[in-house]
RNA sequence: UGGGGAUUAGUCUAGUGGUAAGACGCCUGACUCUGGAUCAGGUAUCACAGGUUCGAAUCCUGUAUCCCCAGCCA
């Protein structure tokens, strides 16, 4: 490996692990090197929580001077990891815009290696072979303020474990029958430390190594191992580790390999969601959801299909920081990033989720018009596009109240508000149907008022969206809204099954601009006055499906609840 | 009366002996052809109790609360 010359300090974000770093950097540790690694293993999707572990390694590996972080899969299980996974899981970094260049690791490769140091660990007289059942090893291992009892086969001579070990791996054995134990110590408070099980049989179809092996290592000597032989400086993973730093370790240290630091960090936790690979599950199987890439679940492909940016998230994750102590990020925050990131990007369009339909009585019978409308306020260079206007228009049946209340600035008997972009237009009439149900409002418009502007100069409060009825397209819309309750569902008394939000999803028809007949899956838009939409991958052509990413910030909504 | 961690505003994070910083949220107001965006202002004495010190969120002592650990899972 090639020294490189230390990062300064100066500029690297001041959170504790990239503190510690800047403190290797400044003594010349690990010869000015920085490898991190992130390091999952390929049995489920990568969900929000993964996001920031990924935005940290990749991160430090990309501030500092000749850094890099390996993209590694902990692959010590066959029996439940699958090669769909791997692919959700490269898939998932790379949309969020990182890159392991040569570095993708399995720690299958290592397999070969990790049995040579498991030799000469039992030579050393550093491991054990036992032939306690799972149950008694249980027993033995003693309780968290009682010390553990020592195997009968503790003391059984290295050349017999050895001999015992290799057959292990020949295949003679049976699973469960022997496995390799750590020679440590029975009576440490730290139970990890209580002679660990290294190796165990498992004769199972690996989905890289096939039945090349019938016996796989456990994940605190495959992961200390693999870290070391990649020769990573930094290993960070999240708190429930730190009780195994001692046998990281001491992996490390009988070997007498190359040394990593281990170094914890909490776990993102957002609020109205889950985070478990259980629940997540669960959620999946029991149909609550309709797969790991329902737009409501908090895996990472789940919000691509939603519509939130790559750059939203790890905005999110930047802002959050890093720190050692179990917190609760309200969701809140990320929607922050990614309004904040979807106001600069995403073209404005007009659509009407619930249809009221507008008649506007002094405009000319068969006639229609062109308005020009901004795609984007927040980027000249976006340009404009013309929207086709006509007599009878649909618009948002929330903005029109036949009995408003005080501070309620939109459509009323009475009432004068600019259609966006088109004309300014007062109501007149209401119709009701049979059952009293409004099914459409009267208006008069100011011919004068063409494109929006009012010829005098006059105040016009409100001004709303509306879709030409002659020219809308129906839009299949899917209303998302959090799947949970509560906050934080997962630390509720009640299962988290029965904090399942019911109206998560609402699906309607709503009428849009025409040009919103051709976008494309995964084409972001503003609807505007009502939130950022995503064209999801169900669309057809001429029939188009949008997900809500989510709403405008709503002021009037706020204000009408605080009310009543 | 096992071990390991944590405790700064509603939330997240900074501050490491010199008198609490930033972000989100919330509240006010300005502006506005999105009640969007933008802009201005407001919003904590640092879990608690003692102690050291001219001075403590920062040092010491004690207490409380929360989290993690008894898979041949990771």
């Amino acid at each position: 490996m090639t020294a490189n010359t230390p990062t300064p300090a100066g500029d690297i974000p001041s959170d504790f692990i990239r503190a510690i770093i800047n403190e290797d950097q400044a003594a010349g540790a690990y010869d000015g090197r920085v490898v991190t690694r992130f390091p999952p293993e390929p049995n489920g999707y990568l969900h929000i929580g993964h996001a920031k572990s990924i935005c940290l390694n990749f991160g430090v590996g990309e501030q500092y001077q000749g850094a890099r972080c390996h993209m590694r899969f902990d692959d010590t299980n066959p029996t439940r990891e699958d090669i769909e996974y791997v692919e959700s899981i490269l898939a998932d970094v790379k949309w969020l815009g990182f890159d392991w260049g040569e570095n993708l690791c399995y720690a299958s490769d290592y397999f070969e290696q990790l049995y040579e140091y498991a030799e000469q660990l039992i030579r050393d007289g550093n491991a054990y072979v036992d032939s306690l059942t799972a149950d008694e090893i249980r027993d033995f291992r003693g309780t968290l303020t009682e010390p553990g009892k020592k195997s009968p086969d503790r003391d059984r001579p290295p050349e017999e474990s050895l001999d015992i070990f290799r057959r292990m791996r020949a295949g003679e054995f049976a699973d469960g029958e022997y496995v390799l134990r750590a020679k440590i110590d029975m009576a440490s408070p730290n139970l990890n430390m209580r002679d660990p099980v290294l190796y165990r049989i498992r004769h199972a179809e690996h989905h890289r190594t096939g039945d090349d092996w019938c016996i796989y290592p456990m994940y605190d000597y495959a992961h200390s191992l693999s870290d070391s032989i990649e020769e990573i400086t930094h290993s960070l993973c999240t708190l429930e580790f730190e009780d195994h730093r001692p046998l990281y370790d001491w992996c490390q240290e009988v070997l007498g390999i190359y040394r990593s630091r281990q170094i914890e960090f909490a776990r993102l936790n957002l609020t109205h969601t889950v985070m478990s690979k259980r629940r997540l599950r669960q959620l999946v199987e029991e149909g609550h959801v309709a797969g790991w890439d329902d737009p409501r679940m908090p895996t990472l492909s789940a919000l691509r299909r939603r519509g939130y940016t790559p750059e939203s998230i790890r905005d999110m994750c930047e802002r959050v920081g890093v720190a050692r102590r179990n917190s609760m990020t309200e969701l809140a925050l990320l929607e922050h990033c990614l309004r904040e990131d979807l106001n600069r990007r995403a073209p404005r369009r007009m659509a009407v989720l619930r249809p009221l339909k507008l008649v506007i009585t002094n405009y000319p019978e068969d006639s229609s018009e062109e308005f020009q409308a901004i795609n984007n306020p927040e980027d000249e260079t976006m340009g404009t596009r013309q929207v086709p206007f006509g007599r009878e228009v649909y618009i948002e049946r929330d903005d029109f109240m036949e009995d408003p209340p005080r501070r309620f600035y939109r459509l009323a008997p009475g009432r004068e508000v600019r259609l966006r972009y088109a004309c300014l237009i007062t109501c007149t009439d209401v119709v009701k149907d049979a059952q009293g149900e409004i099914v459409e409002v009267h208006c008069t418009y100011d011919p004068d008022s063409r494109g929006g502007n009012a010829p005098d100069g006059r105040r016009v409060q409100g001004t709303i969206h509306w879709v030409s009825a002659a020219h809308a397209v129906p839009l299949e819309v899917r209303l998302y809204d959090n799947l949970f309750t509560e906050s934080d569902p997962a630390g509720s008394e009640t299962d988290f099954l029965d904090l399942i939000n019911h109206d998560s999803l609402e699906t309607v028809t709503a009428m849009g601009e025409p040009t919103l007949a051709t976008t494309e899956a995964g084409d972001r838009l503003q609807f505007e006055r009502l939130g950022y939409f995503c064209a999801d991958t169900d669309s057809r052509p001429g029939a188009p499906v949008f997900n809500r990413t989510t709403t405008l910030r709503d002021t009037w909504a706020r204000i009408s609840q605080r009310d009543t």
